[in-house]
DNA sequence: TAGAAAATTAACTTGACAGTTAAATAAAGA
DNA sequence: TCTTTATTTAACTGTCAAGTTAATTTTCTA
């Protein structure tokens, strides 16, 4: 890669960035091209310059959002310590994240009304990668007998779904701090899993 | 109320009824005074008579889907049946009128950004009161030693949070039915409370 | 350092949709 | 039936933000 092309990759991963930002601020509502550049001290038209439009943007916003949380997800799922504490972690890093991120991941719920079939192909692979590492642990954590779970699937959209939920009810300025709420959540998750605990 | 008026609050009705269905179709970027007005072959004008603006209609939308869960759930806390069963049904109610409703729960993510203080306060309340009886559900399953739970609101709200989630995965087309997920997914969230069963 | 290529800008067009209004139509009562 | 009031409509206006473009500035390189 040219020094060139170096520079406008880090100028398109700037602007990404913003975007990512200004999304968990004002929601998809919200955010407009002229203020994802205002922010950057730019014009909008610089950065048409980098992206076609504005679908293409948020794409590549949802793109990096998803692909850190996976990062992370894998991060732990290689660690060497049990398949509970596996799934503990993991859990508790996918809260954390989300919390951190906020309105971003509004672009997860109704994908289809943004999003062109060829880059739905890649968030939803993306998202099943992820979906799939849960899955694995829990399979894992049944195979060894740590777990007791018949419908895996079921089982990881309800840890999905209650981790994402966090956003809707986690006050920024409570008695918790975000990773003990995401501690708290883990407990009762697991709970779910290993029913004699 | 005279016949004139309730005429005034049928029609009303009838449109937020509209709204609900276009909503639940296109979800909240997508819907527009006109595709309302035109469904129910009658013009936007028509619509701007019985409503002031489009806020308003969307708010009166909400306060519907809200107060008919509301109902729901509260037919079943008056049942004289064990506090498991209690539960139990109310999940299995919230998730199938979810799926029915689908995006027309999407208000309910960012009301602050759609919606004003006024309007808020009768929402957060509705939400509250929704979110009580599922508390009171808890408390009444741990008093009578059913259920086996420190922290009310955190479980409640994995509760809330893993049905939420359902419109996110559940296939129409799959091999389960709307109920039979609800089932699937009570029975786990059940064990979650109860770690011995 | 001159000239070409890349990057940025300001000023524009366009389209969509919320909301308004004055006029037309329908309904109801006297 | 006539008149008044309620309802509906078509044709507007206004605004906001997406996307375009031609001209300008910056940066690179021969």
């Amino acid at each position: 890669m040219s020094l060139r092309e170096k520079k406008v990759a880090e100028k398109k991963e700037e602007i990404i960035r913003m975007a990512i930002r200004v999304l968990s601020e004002k929601g998809y509502n919200g955010i407009t091209m002229e203020e994802i550049a205002a922010k950057l001290l730019m014009t909008k038209g610089t950065v048409y310059y980098y992206f076609k439009d504005k679908q293409e943007l948020l794409y590549h916003s949802q793109i990096m959002l998803l692909e850190r949380s996976l990062w992370k997800v894998q991060q732990i799922q290689q660690k060497q310590i049990p398949i509970d504490k596996k799934l503990n972690q993991s859990i508790i890093s996918h809260i954390e994240y989300i919390l951190e991120e906020r309105s971003g991941f509004e672009l997860m719920l109704k994908p289809e009304q943004i999003f062109n079939t060829k880059q739905l192909d890649v968030i939803f692979k993306l998202r099943d990668t992820y979906a799939g590492i849960f899955d694995q642990m829990i399979i894992e954590g049944i195979d060894e007998g740590t777990f007791h779970v018949t419908d895996v699937k079921v089982v990881r959209n309800i840890i999905l779904g209650s981790m994402n939920w966090v956003t809707q009810w986690y006050a920024e300025n409570g008695k918790k701090s975000r990773t003990e709420i995401a501690e708290d959540i883990a407990i009762y998750l697991l709970r779910m899993l290993s029913p004699n605990k």
